[in-house]
DNA sequence: GTCTATATGTGGATAGAC
DNA sequence: GTCTATCCACATATAGAC
């Protein structure tokens, strides 16, 4: 049995403390805002330590990013075979919101051009995002074969409009005035996403 | 009749080129990402001049708000009135995306937490800001009146919903892959928004 | 009024003591 | 490995010549 050095331990716990001060940061002012010593500050650390973690701020976003589509995956994963392929949707993109309200990062990275450009050009997470791009559109064809997604409009643009809900302006704004519990809020706005706004049948 | 002179037309006539840069850039790169060189460099002026127009940067971002917000009250304003209330708001949201597509701003300031501090404290801007509200909140309770969009949810979060489509990042997304005409892409964001996702009547 | 040049502040990244 | 101190690039904003 390998025995491991408590420093490298430390070292390691460590590296997911700045990957989670990361997260929180990001997710309450955007890659853009965070500063290195926002993060350092945040753990009581300096600055330079961090830079022996992760080469960037883009690597350390990078990092973040990745674990959260690896939890991602993993919720999917997790979700009850008894559920139907929408109901499975409406259950990801509710866990989606919940996570963001909790201060969790917005799976789509749309505030910062620049930040979506690096981790276009990172593999690791490419490779994440094309595996949650699978499975996102499997459970939305399957749904579409079963009747209960609209074949109207294109599986692609479905997918994405379900993850532009995850990181939907509204749900921030809303939540921000305090008139509405979250849980309420989540509710509506996944219902206002595959239900609609419009009464069904109504005249336009 | 009074004679104004050359000198100060053309200032107003920069004011107004300076403020259509403004729009394109952070139509393009965000407010955060833009700078005033690259302003001065659109117009091939010197930066310093943007100053005896705009006191700040922060100042320049709340007139091309301001001058959206106007756009938009006066499309509202402009819209036929044999349109029902969900068709005015249907028409004026694919409005807002074609503007969106030809390089305009997004009518919510969501990509930068900074800039949007920033108008918050501007006085011209949340007075247009209410207006509008005023108006999409009279067109919403409106259609929910007769009958045409839901009554369970509540109104404000409906109009919110209605705001953040107008910059939903999945028209970005979806445009810049090329594979489908802009209009089409419009007409699909306008009936996800409404219709939602779903069949309607089909089991969740 | 318009330019060039510069002051000032900030943030990413690094060097060097311990 | 961890800190303090610093470098360097860049962006806002201003000063001064013409």
């Amino acid at each position: 049995m390998e025995h491991i050095p408590f420093k490298e331990q430390q070292f390691k716990a460590r590296e997911s403390a700045v990957i989670d001060a990361a997260n929180r940061l990001m997710g309450q002012k955007g890659y853009d805002q965070m500063t290195m010593d926002d993060v350092a500050a945040e753990l009581g650390i300096s600055k330079g330590i961090i830079y022996k973690h992760f080469p960037s701020k883009e690597s350390l976003a990078a990092a973040a990013m990745i674990r959260l589509l690896q939890e991602t995956l993993a919720m999917l994963a997790a979700l009850p075979p008894s559920l139907s392929a929408r109901g499975k949707l409406e259950a990801a993109l509710a866990w989606a919101l919940r996570r963001r309200a909790e201060g969790g990062l917005p799976l789509l990275p749309a505030n910062s051009a620049a930040l979506q450009k690096a981790l276009l050009a990172n593999l690791g997470y490419v490779g994440q995002l094309l595996q949650l791009n699978a499975a996102v559109t499997a459970l939305v064809e399957e749904a579409r074969q079963d009747g209960s997604l609209r074949r109207d409009l294109p599986a692609e643009v479905m997918v994405h409009v379900i993850y532009a809900r995850t990181c939907d302006p509204a749900f921030d704004f809303l939540k921000d005035t305090g008139r509405h519990p979250v849980d309420t809020l989540i509710e509506h706005l996944v219902a206002s996403c595959f239900g609609g706004l419009a009464v069904p049948g109504s005249p336009p």
